[in-house]
DNA sequence: CTGTTACATTAACGCCGTAAACTTTACGTT
DNA sequence: AACGTAAAGTTTACGGCGTTAATGTAACAG
């Protein structure tokens, strides 16, 4: 189309590209990602992307940096009024975790699959905001005596397992993401929140006194 | 082609036709399975699969239901030998789940990854088999008094989500699934066996002694 | 005014999943 | 033995995909 007065920006096409790229992710999964529907989202040919991007794998990878910059909001915001080494405050960034993952289902899915799916050039672990962010809390967990002293990386990856591994098995199990349990209709929430004791104490034998009332209490 | 003596019956075919679509999958990942490649590797055309399953889902649908009984076959290998009851038992089913996932990379994906992907047609959980295993081991361990009674689902679930993240962040980190800390390279089952202690005592604070030497013994 | 550059276009290639129509094979019934 | 039918396989075709190549055009530098 002509352009008259205030013509597109580069980075505006730019923008709006990935903008577009980004809904029909969330919404229809990778699949829905086509060149031609961006194109036909923003307005231009398919083959105009390919100014702004080598391919659709770059185009792609673009987004969902930009994802993990969203993902990590959630992590930052999950850690405000939430006192530091607070028991509170790990607690309420695997829920942050879980809720990213549910409120952006298809998003979700490509950000931790789609990089694993093809060769690695994004960073190996989201790293920077988001995963500092958590790490930090670990440290000043450890510090504050909310948890034992340990490798804060390994602590971090620990944690970031479970709550990962809830999200992925749910998410892979039902659309709904909840999974029927004994009677029970728990959603990802739910299990986290009891699966906060086993984390905390373990799965080791002891004393029913202490696994009942010592943590019912805080949780 | 014509076919003269020992013509092939028709769960041949289909037989032929799920094995090459396994090996599609599993060397080049979704993206490698085409209907056409299929049939030019059974050496049929294209649309003769359509005689066998009525469209690529269903044919992959049933690739990854029978990847569900090899799966299961590693977790009942991981038990021989492994008294009931014993940690031991629950480690080696850890490692029989990591084992699979990494030796079956492409694979364990789609296994997971698909049936979360498109609509809920698959169990929901890899029922029957893998998870009655699983959780039979679970109940053993409780009765001897090797882990804490619990409800038995809740702790499967609290194990398999461990190990699933572990796998799931791995695979999604790199490649060659293994995670660079602070020095060390770290593959999943180091960072397994490591885990172990946590996922045993928890993460509360307590006394040095009984965290390094108490576990080292039977670790 | 002219050449270069940035940005867009259309056309085309070779994949893909799948539908439709057609041919061939095998077999049970007459 | 002949025939009808159903199963199994074929070729052809359609629309969509990512991507390349050739082309056009608007803006700007000299």
């Amino acid at each position: 189309m002509q352009r008259i007065a205030e013509p597109l920006r580069r980075t505006d096409t730019e923008t709006a590209i990935l903008e577009a790229a980004r809904d029909l992710l969330a919404d229809g999964g990778l699949d829905a990602l086509s060149m031609r529907a961006v194109a036909a989202r923003v307005g231009v040919s398919a083959t105009a992307i390919y100014n702004y991007f080598e391919n659709k794998r770059a185009l792609v990878e673009r987004v969902i940096s930009i994802g993990f910059e969203r993902f990590d909001d959630y992590l930052r915001e999950a850690v405000v009024d939430r006192p530091k080494g607070s028991r509170e405050r790990l607690r309420s960034l695997g829920e942050a975790y879980i809720r990213f993952a549910l409120e952006n289902r298809a998003y979700f899915r490509v950000l931790f699959a789609m990089h694993a799916d093809l060769p690695q050039e994004i960073e190996e672990l989201p790293e920077g905001g988001g995963y500092s962010l958590f790490r930090q809390s670990v440290v000043d967990a450890m510090e504050v005596g909310t948890i034992r002293q340990a490798d804060p990386d390994l602590v971090v990856l620990y944690l970031w397992t479970h709550v990962h591994g809830l999200v992925t098995l749910l998410l892979g199990c039902k659309p709904e993401a909840r999974c029927r349990h004994s009677g029970e209709d728990l959603n990802a929430h739910d299990l986290f929140a009891r699966f906060a004791e086993f984390v905390h104490f373990g799965l080791q034998a002891q004393e029913a006194s202490v696994v009942e009332t010592g943590f019912a209490a805080t949780s």
